[in-house]
DNA sequence: CACACTTTGTGCATAGCTTCACAAAGGTAC
DNA sequence: GTACCTTTGTGAAGCTATGCACAAAGTGTG
């Protein structure tokens, strides 16, 4: 495995730094919007809410494209960033499982915006099968490999029920796909050099609801003492 | 600000710890479903995903629940952990937006599995107003301060269009949440004392998409060149 | 009770990330 | 061209997180 060497000079971008990089998009493109041709950092990492020297220190993973004492070039910036991203190619992305879910993934706006594109629908449900969304049919889970295949998919979505999760992953694996955005929740296991990005509301509630928790605590002054459980567990 | 001390022994989890404690909870409730009564930390290592060395120092955080020789009682790691993150009380929830994802997200059943409970729902287009979902009419949003302080939501749900969202967070900051989470793709702007997390399919397929031009590029040994930027514009 | 075995909890080294602070570099004015 | 102003790009320091490796602490067996 020749992962994580010294990120000398040119590849070798942190993990970091890239998990920003779509949010210093959003707000250029904001500016690009409102017509802005040059920012400065500081401007900028207001804009993404970041620290500035942060903001700097991302960028230059990418290259030098500032003019000290001018700031950069918002278009310009735009589109480093998007060949950088791998955004000035069109993605071709299939989404498994057509339920609530499903339908706000493919009716979401922001999906197409830049370089993304439904191409596929999967549901195993025959009672949706050959529905249409936003201009697609959607096809029988059988259609998996074969319809991946001929339209060029790089990139799935899985949004079905957590059981059926596992088994669509590895399914699309062998069908050569190595990108994998989760949103059941499960822990998928999947083979080296395939990158899954799971997404998951009940974890982000339950963060939130630690830090709600603690706040109160501290409020109130009367944080819930570790003893009595067997008491609680009655309850 | 008094936040980020060294923690000590009590009250003082790492953010990274807190953000994988969901993760714990949710394998520990797959072994505690198939009958498990104990379990080592290697083995929860593996159901979770992470290095088993990690999983303990998380654990040791919340407290010494373990016994050395045997592993961890696994309802008991469940109740501490959900102790922990507040899962132990009932959280009342308000989603802002019944779009596609609004639905979505108030039909998502793991929602309620754990101390989380659908508490009202707020909607702008009066054609979507009074609806019934998940046994919850829908209210419009200008009764949004009352409703709220009603029915004791404190944590809340944006799914809005980009453009609504930051009102949604004022509007509701206003009426005293201080956890919010956004599902809309903008950066919110907070007071201090508010904690917003962050949802963002697009920001999700831009990083997969990153990693996938990288391995491309691996294969075929031809990274594109960072110049003609002129040409790649007109385009 | 002593010994062998298992598994936790943690000290320590390392790696990675963030922030400060400033020299270097470019622009502008005269 | 020189002097001044702004803003970048980055060295260095500090902080957080990760993972190894092992002593400490428990169980079980004879």
């Amino acid at each position: 495995m020749i992962r994580r060497m010294s990120q000398a000079r040119e590849r070798g971008i942190p993990d970091a730094t890239v998990a920003r990089l779509p949010l210093y998009l959003r707000a250029l493109n904001g500016l690009a919007e409102r017509g802005t041709a040059t920012v400065s950092s500081e401007d900028l990492a207001v804009a993404a809410g970041v620290n500035s020297a942060k903001l700097r220190k991302d960028l230059s993973h990418l290259g030098s494209y500032g003019t000290r004492g001018v700031g950069y070039d918002v278009e310009y910036l735009i589109y480093q960033i998007s060949r950088e991203l791998g955004l000035t190619q069109d993605w071709a992305v299939a989404i498994v499982g057509v339920g609530n879910l499903g339908r706000a993934l493919a009716n979401y706006g922001g999906f197409v915006s830049r370089g993304f594109r439904v191409a596929a629908l999967f549901d195993a449900d025959t009672g949706v099968v050959g529905e249409r969304l936003v201009g697609m049919a959607v096809d029988h889970i059988d259609q998996l490999e074969s319809v991946i295949d001929k339209r060029g998919v790089s990139i799935v979505v899985i949004a079905t029920p957590a059981t059926a999760a596992q088994q669509v992953a590895d399914r699309v694996i062998a069908a050569g796909i190595t990108s994998i955005l989760n949103f059941a929740p499960v822990v998928l296991t999947v083979p080296d050099g395939v990158d899954v990005r799971k997404v998951d509301l009940s974890t982000e509630l339950q963060i939130l609801a630690f830090h709600e928790q603690r706040k109160a605590d501290r409020e109130t002054g009367s944080p819930m003492m570790a003893g009595d459980w067997a008491e609680a567990m009655d309850a």
